[in-house]
DNA sequence: GAGACTTTGAGAACAATTGCACAAGCGCGG
DNA sequence: CCGCGCTTGTGCAATTGTTCTCAAAGTCTC
């Protein structure tokens, strides 16, 4: 079971940073990591590394580093990656379609079992070996398969109404891809990827370098040394 | 020209989510908007609102609320949307045709222009209208459109050499969605979105829910009040 | 034009996050 | 078994971000 301290809502964000730069790690058969490579790795720097890691217990040694193995273990644990979740994803545009065929999930402990459409026209069409169901059977595909994770990939007019009837069916975390503010009852999990909303924070910092360059921003804030 | 006010990295992440409520707004034909009522729209508080706003500068009237169609212009020209901003697409898999394919890019002043893959036999099919080139022809693709934003969609081991590859060309700004760590010369802008990094912060939240339900995580931290 | 009411803008308190600096702990070589 | 070099873990200060609060400034009614 995961440790009951609390840990920041920053730190939470950066235990997948470290988890992939572990991955990585564990695949070139090394046994051990110091705070200065895992940070390399990972995009950070060492100090925080090592406080952010200080959160989940003292699985260091001093002198040596961490071991990649047993640090893998401990914050998949802590992620609730030792076993997969199963995921729906409603709205079968582009983007869901995109998101169904998207490698990367089944590599991280998340495999989409569902997908869901409100367009008759789209259901029962197969992508990958999957079928499209019915927004309406969406209670029972949540149920049947155990579904806690939902993402929503429709039109910014539909992405509500959509998140109503997830909460309903039983999910309790949902990741909304749509551009649209959507609320949700406590106690169900809510997170937002906007594209165009990236786009524009980049516009942002762009437009001032034309008068004068300055440094990087956004969510990288200074250049890192590559590593090795 | 933008003001030459610092402005928090934390304000410039919202003005695109002010920007989207009051284009909604400003489809309704309402002439201004409370803080109050923005918050609602965009989900957050109202006193980040007036806060955020107010970095802008004084655009508000006491006791009447912000013009919409005056604020409006002054976030589109504080983000650099008064223009359209050329992009290009490196990376045509599933998840870069979605993105070419995305509508929510144009609406919001950006345009793709060209889209780039390494595989020669993705070079010369088509995408919407417009033709994949070749990775070679990077920089004459960015030389000719005058492109300064680049998304990489590239798998996680492709992703470092398109950057520089994109930097060489001369792009200056960088959207990566591969899950990699890319590190750009300063005076590169660098923003990321990774999906499975997403999902793996729910995963966390949920997780914890099992034993005992708490509150809502992530990016809203509230259950918001659903606006009208 | 005075008073009631609304809403902004900003100062100040508060909270979260970051980064520095260094003591403490560990392994290794002699 | 001692001293040295390396690396963690953490107290603390600085920075960044959020929330509270309220005076100031506007509208509206009469």
């Amino acid at each position: 079971m995961p440790s009951a301290r609390r840990i920041p809502e920053a730190t939470v964000a950066r235990l997948p940073l470290y988890y992939r730069a572990l991955l990585e790690t564990a695949d070139q058969h090394v046994g051990t990591v110091s705070s200065e490579r895992l940070a390399a790795l990972a995009g950070v720097n060492a100090a925080k590394v090592r406080k952010d890691l200080s959160y989940l217990g003292s699985y260091g040694t001093r002198g040596v580093g961490y071991d990649v193995e047993f640090l893998l273990h401990q914050i998949s644990r802590e992620l609730g990656l030792t076993h997969d979740w199963p995921v729906v994803i409603v709205g079968i545009g582009n983007l869901g379609q995109a998101l169904a065929n998207y490698r990367g999930f089944g590599a991280r402990g998340f495999q989409i079992v569902a997908l869901v459409d409100a367009d008759p026209a789209k259901v029962g069409t197969r992508i990958g070996d999957l079928s499209v169901a019915a927004l309406d059977d969406l209670p029972r595909v949540v149920a049947d398969c155990g579904i806690a994770i939902g993402i929503i990939a429709t039109p910014a007019g539909a992405a509500q109404e959509v998140a109503d009837r997830l909460v309903d069916a039983g999910v309790t975390s949902i990741l909304n891809f749509a551009p649209a503010v959507v609320s949700v009852p406590s106690g169900v999990s809510l997170r937002k990827v906007d594209l165009a909303i990236e786009l524009q924070i980049l516009s942002f910092y762009q437009q001032r370098k034309v008068p004068a360059v300055d440094g990087q921003h956004g969510e990288t804030p200074r250049a890192a040394e590559r590593v090795r």
